[in-house]
DNA sequence: AAAATAGTGTCTCTGAGACACTATCTC
DNA sequence: GAGATAGTGTCTCAGAGACACTATTTT
């Protein structure tokens, strides 16, 4: 029956896309250490800045202006693993926390046509993008903290893509537990802290004793029991573990 | 620069997507009337049943089968502007709360061929859904208890566009303000609580007298001074508003 | 000892939720 | 009055957050 179906089908009937491509928000955590001070500890965003030049000797659309790292997703791939592939091309990253945020497809977005974008955030480790490098398509890789974004030319309709990346982080690092994406599998209640506060100032989690006392009742938060680590103080801390669970916290209750 | 970057890009280099789709789960709440009994309030998914044979006369892609109304992106408008228009199309609803939720494109997904689609779900009260029809793709157009879908041929991979769309209005309704699309402008505080208790049983919010008195704490949540309305009870009932405002709740604390 | 982070003792105050009750209307 | 929903009075208890303090390490 489909079959017989599929044989009457003409997809020209309809225009199709001129091209379907995976963007990507590269977010990490930098930890700038200072002798007998605590660490500055901002977010930043990872961008790629486009070359002026193609590969095939031409000019290069948006060159010269930075950029998400992305490309083409091909046919035989999700958006989401062209998400995966690309950041490894383009930056020599992988295996990281990656989550689609959004859809770009206004009309004229792209000069090149009718260009449909998915818009991905992922969280990495500070140390995992040490071993980035620029490739092909981008003359250069640089962190950039988010306060400082507003003075850089951004190809495309990319300041939107940024600005709603972060919007999403910053609801997700406080409604989820997507802060794990940011530390190591154990970690001390001052690391997990230390990310939160790098997109809120709620005093309930700027308070070093209320937080190491919450910490405790938190239910998908658990106890390494025993084990210590003195990597972020003099003194060694205790250390702990997310747990999975589904979270809804409802707007309407004290619960979970 | 741009123009002649421009000149020397070739669309043809990649292989362009065969089609793009937009798919819309419209939720309505469906309050049944009881004599003498509190009414039975459910929430309901709208869907179509494909027709067997196209407006030209050939069998149609997976006909017979109930869908998600949808259909193709047309080149000058977004994925969420045709989801309105096919919506408007499709059942004759228009000028409802849309939200984008998901990407599918899945390699496989739809016989006929590289298909992507968006899909988005859509809150309407159940009067504006009285003036729904089925239209030229669509045999029929009914509204299904969330419980009896699972009985129900569901066409290409709309039973997993369905089961996300189920999962995202939960949380959205529990942890957004969203709620407030199901409800008429200013509504009692049995109405919001029996909207809510339609994905959630926590107790906070089934028990009459705690969320009676929880609705008047939350900053989001206004009374519509001196208002009431005698129609969910004989005892006339004060009014309440929403408040436009950001909320984030974090998972860590107890402050909105 | 000084400095730094980790962590606890204790108090206050808010607010959640339970139970019992009153209020206002229709039939 | 019976029945239904709206709404309050009051109690108890958990827990948030503030403040002051102790603990454990390095230099």
């Amino acid at each position: 029956m489909n079959q017989e179906a599929l044989k009457n089908y003409d997809s020209s009937k309809y225009r199709t896309p001129d091209g379907y491509t995976s963007d990507i928000a590269v977010f990490t955590i930098h930890s700038e250490k200072r002798e007998h001070k605590p660490p500055i500890v901002s977010m930043m965003l990872m961008l790629i800045q486009r070359s002026e030049i193609t590969a095939e000797g031409t000019p290069n659309i948006e060159g010269g202006k930075w950029a998400l790292p992305g490309g083409f997703v091909q046919p035989d791939e999700t958006a989401l693993e062209a998400a995966h592939r690309e950041l490894l091309e383009e930056t020599g990253v992988r295996g990281i926390h990656m989550k689609h945020y959004g859809v770009y497809d206004r009309p004229g977005r792209d000069p090149r046509g009718w260009i449909l974008s998915n818009a991905h955030y992922a969280i990495v480790p500070e140390d995992v993008l040490n071993g980035r490098k620029a490739s092909d398509d981008a003359e250069d890789v640089q962190l950039f903290r988010l306060a400082d974004l507003k003075s850089i030319h951004l190809a495309f309709d990319h300041e939107e893509l940024i600005s709603d990346a972060i919007r999403e982080i910053r609801s997700d690092l406080l409604q989820t537990t997507a802060a794990k994406n940011f530390l190591p599998e154990e970690f001390t209640y001052s690391e997990l802290q230390a990310v939160l506060l790098t997109v809120t100032d709620d005093p309930a989690i700027k308070s070093e004793q209320s937080f190491a006392r919450k910490i405790k009742t938190l239910p998908f938060i658990q106890e390494a029991e025993g084990k210590t680590t003195a990597r972020t103080s003099k003194k060694p801390a205790k250390l702990y573990r997310f747990v999975e669970m589904d979270i809804i916290k409802p707007i309407y209750t004290a619960r979970y």
